[in-house]
DNA sequence: CCGCCGCCATGACATGGATCAAAGAATAAA
DNA sequence: TTTATTCTTTGATCCATGTCATGGCGGCGG
């Protein structure tokens, strides 16, 4: 969803699993963070000393839920590397996952006082936390905060009403021919290779990404594969034949 | 989408079919809603006066097409009066309408310079227009407006995740009482009476909301009121018999 | 009043994707 | 290394919803 231009180098040397760091120091994760919201918003000295001081840094194994449906919001988080999915339930167990976040993404926004999704780890992942209420004063403080957090917002709503037209209106093929597309997309904008392109999340997670079952997935993959669109490569790779081919493919057209 | 708990009372002499009032005046329309921006964010006087200075009135008929995808966006609106749907196209015509805008309702906003979707009105509407430099402005010299419209976007943010999870995960009957029961919920939030529901949009219209073809909307509501979950009364309205019933049945329980 | 046209409903049939089942691959545990 | 365990692929079948076709109803212009 929200993303930021702006690719993270890889850190080390935060703590494991929920444990956090005390705030109020830069710590080598935080920077990057901080340096993100540099490059965004343009922030000067202050907001950054000030944007530091509160926020801590985390980090989680593959599969670790973040928080929950309903658990009360009080942080912010920002991905400083790894994927994390956030999706909503079905009471019978049905599941929607309504967007993958890459380094970069912040997620944990809410109006109301809960959460109106969960929120769990794809992969390995470190993230930051920003108290929900100092973080409130602070955009109070920085309006240029607050309009950065508002153009982030009306970005991730563009991206739901894309999603909602793929929802609604796309066949299996021109579904996961826009996943890929966006993952490509993606990776560009953060500075990485586009094409081989990495696909971090399993079958299952791609088909409730995308409203769709495990074997149309994997199915579709398959003949997508043997029409020489895609080929699978080692290590959740997929290697784009022809970028063209895939954008008509995406739309239909 | 986005919707502000006011009702608007009824006004009558705007200019019709996108001739606009000048700006620079209160008019009644434009005081409905000045007086809604007052009712949500608290301005004070000054903010009022100043935004009553930039705003103008125009008013269509059914059917028309206020702006399209990819038209330059320069322009804020908000419904005083009647419904508006915003939708996306593919290259083949299909159509996800991405949600029905009622009074109260903004619509046009755009961190691009164009507009990413089209829209159209469902009857015939007044709106309020804000030129976007000088809203722009405005939210630059008061921070809380700003704030007012963040909230409000993320607000949306909710509403189009819910929407993912309709759209992905929901069969057609669950769809349709979903439908329902947000109609129900908007109409009591902005203090209109939630039982006899007004359903002012076509069956084509609907199916293009939630992901089906006419003819499934329209054998499902058959359905339903076989089952005597629903009525259908004159005028487009739609009866609910029993809340609860549709609450279960719009979320599979 | 009539005839046209656009919406809505309903029936018959087709099909894309779901479901059910089971056999490989990959990964983790022992 | 062997054995669980989980993920992926593939096949066979089914069904919810789409597609196509037809008739009714209501509004509007002539």
């Amino acid at each position: 969803m929200t993303h930021i231009d702006f690719a993270y180098p890889r850190d080390s040397n935060t703590q494991t699993n929920g444990k956090t760091d005390p705030a109020g120091e830069i710590h080598p994760c935080s920077a990057c963070t901080v340096r993100t919201l540099t490059v965004c918003a343009a922030l000067e000295a202050e907001e950054l000393r000030r944007l530091a001081e509160i926020l801590q840094t985390t980090r989680f194994d593959a599969g670790h839920t973040v928080f929950g449906e309903g658990d009360p919001a009080e942080t912010l988080y920002n991905v400083t590397s790894g994927t994390v999915k956030v999706y909503k339930l079905l009471p019978d167990g049905r599941r929607q996952i309504t967007g993958f976040l890459l380094p970069g993404d912040f997620f944990g926004l809410s109006v109301n006082d809960s959460y109106a999704y969960t929120a769990e780890t794809v992969t390995p992942v470190s993230l930051c936390r920003f108290p929900r209420r100092r973080m409130e004063a602070l955009l109070d403080e920085f309006p240029k905060m607050q309009r950065r957090l508002f153009s982030m917002a009306s970005n991730e709503l563009a991206a739901a009403q894309d999603q909602m037209l793929l929802l609604g209106r796309k066949t299996a093929k021109e579904k996961i021919c826009s996943f890929l597309l966006l993952l490509s997309q993606r990776a560009s904008r953060r500075g990485h290779k586009t094409n081989p392109v990495h696909v971090p999340m399993s079958r299952a997670d791609i088909a409730d990404y995308l409203g769709l079952t495990t074997e149309t997935v994997s199915r579709t993959f398959t003949q997508l594969k043997t029409s020489r669109v895609i080929s699978l490569l080692e290590g959740n790779k997929v290697q784009i034949q022809d970028m063209d081919d895939l954008l008509d493919l995406a739309e239909g057209a």
